[in-house]
DNA sequence: AATTTGTATTGATTTATATCAATCATTAGG
DNA sequence: CCTAATGATTGATATAAATCAATACAAATT
């Protein structure tokens, strides 16, 4: 079997793509672009019509909603492997979260038609896709609790354990993420995140300069996201 | 074509329901018990297995979430017609929420394995499920964003609405929800609640009297919910 | 009717956090 | 190399909202 496409080789994390046959391979395959974003470039913008599913091949991306007075609510941040079906497909058809390359990136742009054959006609891939969609529902579940119960220090202690464990598998990472993004991740101002992080720092709890954060003490930051 | 359990005359508000054919509905039929609970009973309590889907046919309940320190997020407020399946399904099998009676209702538990087996089966089922999560998934987004950059005014205008558009269908209710859980829903503290329902009183915009609720200026609680 | 219990309300106080304004650092252009 | 522009940092101040404490009210129980 030929893979001029290297769709054989592909390193996307969702289990449902093992349960497909060679025609809805090949479905997959022939709908697919191959498609490279420099850093700042907008890859899906909220509002605009849903025409694909992306997946991730190389790269980071931040996944964002648009809220008050110009500020956005970052949802999570994308990394290889990642797979994004908008919550429009079957509803409205359009997109209700922005996607944004926070590093130059290799996208795989599937078109829903494909995806949607996919669905219908293999049942095991469409429970796949709702295992996923469960899981999304219980991540903002999560987020709601952080976001409404939690103090600051809580949430951001929250957030960069989340960019250690989830994003960047290290406890010493450089991020691509502005102050700005880490605070619309943690739902404060890019002010108070600046200084909860300065405060971290001074009590030795992590390390930073510049983007390159280094966790020193991963129990007690767990603790403050814990506690709230 | 007998119909002992009453299924034809079903309330469910779910077009999934129409895609089963004879034998699927049987199998949901035969599945299924009515259970009636009394006000304050819990239906679903978190961290369990689930085994039921919930279907409303008669009285409201809330749906939520354990917070911090005791304290609970109320996701939203259940009604006769509405449909539940928990997240934990495919997952981990367990239930990330809770549910209680607000009211006296009758309720109908259809079983996880007839209703995998429907989902497995039919696909236009599956594809209707699956519509009903993006739509949960993006209420969540406009919660996140509610929480996030609204103030206190603008969340409890928000969930003054809510009551009064989504579940009350009447600008002039008598809720059986408390203070507090009127302050779950709004992410705010019972006191502080009471104060703005009190601000919102005073200055006309509603009539409160205990339970009973009429928004007097729908326009201006839109206003102050939209702005935050 | 008296007592308990839970919920609702009000007021005073504290705390968390945003906002505003200024300065500093770093990068990108001319 | 200098200057503009953008992002990061710091400090001062204002404000939103929680908490604490007391009281009022209503329902349930004795």
């Amino acid at each position: 079997m030929s893979d001029i496409t290297g769709c054989s080789k592909c390193n996307i994390k969702f289990n449902g793509f093992e349960t497909l046959n060679e025609d809805e391979l090949n479905a997959f395959k022939e709908s697919h672009c191959k498609v490279v974003y420099q850093k700042g470039e907008t890859i899906i913008k909220e509002g605009t019509r849903c025409n694909n599913i992306i997946c991730i091949k190389k790269g980071y991306a931040k996944l964002y909603i648009k809220g008050l007075e110009n500020k956005n609510i970052i949802i999570k941040v994308l990394k290889e492997g990642d797979f994004i079906v908008s919550p429009g497909l079957f509803t409205d058809n359009l997109n209700h979260f922005s996607v944004s390359a926070l590093t130059e990136m290799d996208t795989c742009l599937i078109s829903v038609e494909a995806f949607t054959s996919a669905f219908r006609n293999n049942i095991c891939f469409a429970e796949q896709i709702l295992k996923l969609n469960h899981q999304i529902t219980t991540d903002l579940y999560h987020q709601l609790i952080n976001f409404s119960h939690k103090k600051m220090t809580g949430r951001i202690a929250n957030t960069i354990l989340y960019l250690s464990e989830k994003i960047y598998h290290s406890r010493n990472f450089y991020t691509t993420l502005s102050r700005q993004d880490i605070a619309d991740l943690s739902s404060v101002s890019k002010e108070s995140l600046i200084r909860v992080l300065k405060d971290f720092k001074e009590s030795g709890i992590i390390s930073i300069n510049g983007n390159q954060i280094e966790i020193n003490s991963p129990k007690t930051l767990e603790n403050i996201s814990r506690v709230g």
